[in-house]
DNA sequence: GCAGGTTCTGACCGATCGGTCAATTAGCGT
DNA sequence: ACGCTAATTGACCGATCGGTCAGAACCTGC
């Protein structure tokens, strides 16, 4: 075998190979993503592709997989903790892992629930986790509706909608994480020190 | 021609495989659906399918366009309203059309980017219009990120979000309406009364 | 230059895709 | 009963799908 500590070049094309993969799963979906297409929008043959990742499946794997870990992790640290700040903590760290993985996670989170593949059920299991942690601390439905509005318009915003924004485009990341976290957390803190209308 | 005027079993076969086609949209993809699929669940064959439908671009077509002629109605009224509850009253009947054709909607907003239609192209302009109107009443960056969490979270919540919530269901589409409709205008007013921290 | 491994590719496979077409069946007016 | 039309279907087409395989090209240590 060469030298095996510089596999420089020797992974530069399965990872070039992967981001091409994973912008296309992201921009068209998985199913409409031809190996064909991704192998010559990268510059290689369709057999190359199949030669570093064994199956189409795989390399949708190869390509989501640290987003999903990444998930699973910030989601433990929420069922695990406990006090006020958790929830506000958890959309924080959400926020993070969307702008960090956005494309990953627009084709687990938008596309999840269609593939039937191990990493999505991975992936479909933590949300559906997070889901149902939401739903058992049972309050109001009005708070699991917020903790949803919440979660899933940052989701919209930094995933499927960033698509229509092309002409007034959004803030760079740094910016935008800011206004989230203000946004959500407001969002979810009904009654921190100001009165609404109660009405559940 | 017969009789023209009891065309119940005429349309009975063409609306069910149009019911049939939408539900498999929403819920694989417009790529992943085939005619045969579609074919086999509704029991008819994949020749019947492309009788009632020249195309699979036509089924789709057929399938979704009274969800997006009703969200341009909703689209038009914003624009040519004029008043402090323009936003409000817009993300109510969002919320509307939302309920009423969840699967269309879920088809043309989180799969329409990708999507080369002319239907598509219409439901997509209307989106962009939206988008470049909330932009262009150009307030503080908060504001904006407000309007797009709302509306992608309530279209998040009720399209792609509700694959994830089988374990805890949500409740019926009258009480959805309520709370939706409570929560968001209560995200949309951030000073109504109450102060908070102006960071923008 | 030679050997051995890695990387890359074209040819090819069976399956399925969307779509065409001719033929059959069913329903209604006369 | 007949004839016309709408409705339905199976056979078939070219294209493309994901995937296999044998070999060419490339690099490296000797």
């Amino acid at each position: 075998m060469p030298t095996d500590a510089i596999p420089t070049i020797r992974v530069r094309a399965a990872d070039e190979l992967k981001h091409v993969a994973l912008e296309q799963f992201a921009r068209v979906g998985f199913a409409a993503s031809s190996l064909q297409h991704i192998a010559d929008h990268a510059g290689y043959s369709k057999s190359s592709v199949l030669y570093h990742y064994a199956s189409k499946e795989a390399l949708l794997e190869a390509a989501i997989e640290p987003a999903v870990a990444e998930f699973e992790s910030v989601l433990e640290d929420f069922l695990a903790e406990r006090g006020s700040g958790r929830r506000r903590l958890l959309v924080e760290r959400v926020v993070d892992v969307l702008l960090e993985h956005r494309e990953a996670v627009h084709v687990f989170l938008i596309q999840g629930p269609s593939l039937d593949l191990p990493i999505i059920h991975r992936a479909n299991a933590a949300v559906r986790r997070l889901a149902a942690a939401i739903a058992e601390e049972r309050e109001s439905v009005a708070e699991q509706v917020r903790f949803g509005v919440a979660l899933g318009g940052a989701a919209f915003l930094l995933t499927a909608g960033r698509s229509f924004a092309d002409e007034h485009p959004l803030p760079d990341d740094d910016e935008l994480r800011e206004v989230l976290h203000s946004v959500l957390a407001e969002l979810l803190t009904p009654a921190d020190g100001c009165r609404r209308n109660t009405d559940d």
